[in-house]
DNA sequence: GACGCCGTTCGCTATTTCTGCAAATATCGA
DNA sequence: TCGATATTTGCAGAAATAGCGAACGGCGTC
């Protein structure tokens, strides 16, 4: 892997830091577990908003936060809106954490990682 | 792996919430960056001052906030402080969103994540 | 003990974030 | 078109966070 210039580097790390924030808060982690639970359907922001218990206005902003992050897909299903986890997006801040970590200064084992290696 | 209680669970999501939260900003992940670089030795507050150029009560703020969740490690050598970065809880961070992505549903391949499996 | 260096803590301001109510919008069926 | 359901948007207050200069505290040296 090539050294990543600074700006880009700088990109990066600045976009991957918006994801941590949009994770960053127990109602959001909460939500993306439940999606993740419920993949690859997802689940309709009435589904979302009984698990959760907090009102549909507070919902919509916190899904507002990890759509603007590429987190979370939205799809319209006539009256419906259906939220999806979005795998591109979590791939990409498995790799970064993973390179990060394991990778350059093998700081954690990947074994302590993946405990099932196939 | 059995299912968590609906408490430990909630209290799981909170702290790894809380630990995105402290990832979650460009200056703080770029700590953390630098000090996975830097691993094991880690580096004295000078050294990533130097490196970030901001003032260093700002800095010393964003190191108190990665060490209250445990994401740094501080030791002092005289009159410098070293920190480092704490392995255990970041391979915590990876064990979680290895589990969350890839192990329930399988949302997103290992093989995506780490290119190199054995 | 006084001095110098390293880093933190204090005091403060400005900005952002979180949360939820009320109103607006969207879609569909009657 | 009207009504009903589903969800978002706008607004606003409270709370948390970011940032910075200046004062302070620990540690070694003279």
């Amino acid at each position: 892997m090539p050294t990543p210039s600074p700006k880009k580097n700088a990109a990066q790390v600045a976009k991957f830091a918006d994801m941590f924030s949009a994770m960053g808060t127990e109602p959001r982690l909460r939500i993306m577990q439940l999606l993740l639970s419920a993949h690859p359907q997802g689940l309709v922001v009435g589904e979302l908003q009984s698990e959760l218990d907090i009102p549909n206005s507070t919902l919509s902003h916190h899904l507002d936060k990890l759509k603007n992050e590429s987190l979370v897909l939205v799809s319209r299903e006539s009256t419906f809106l259906r939220y999806t986890a979005n795998t591109e997006a979590l791939q990409e801040v498995l790799q970064f954490l993973y390179a990060e970590c394991c990778t350059r200064n093998k700081a954690v084992a990947p074994r302590d990682v993946i405990q099932i290696c196939k």
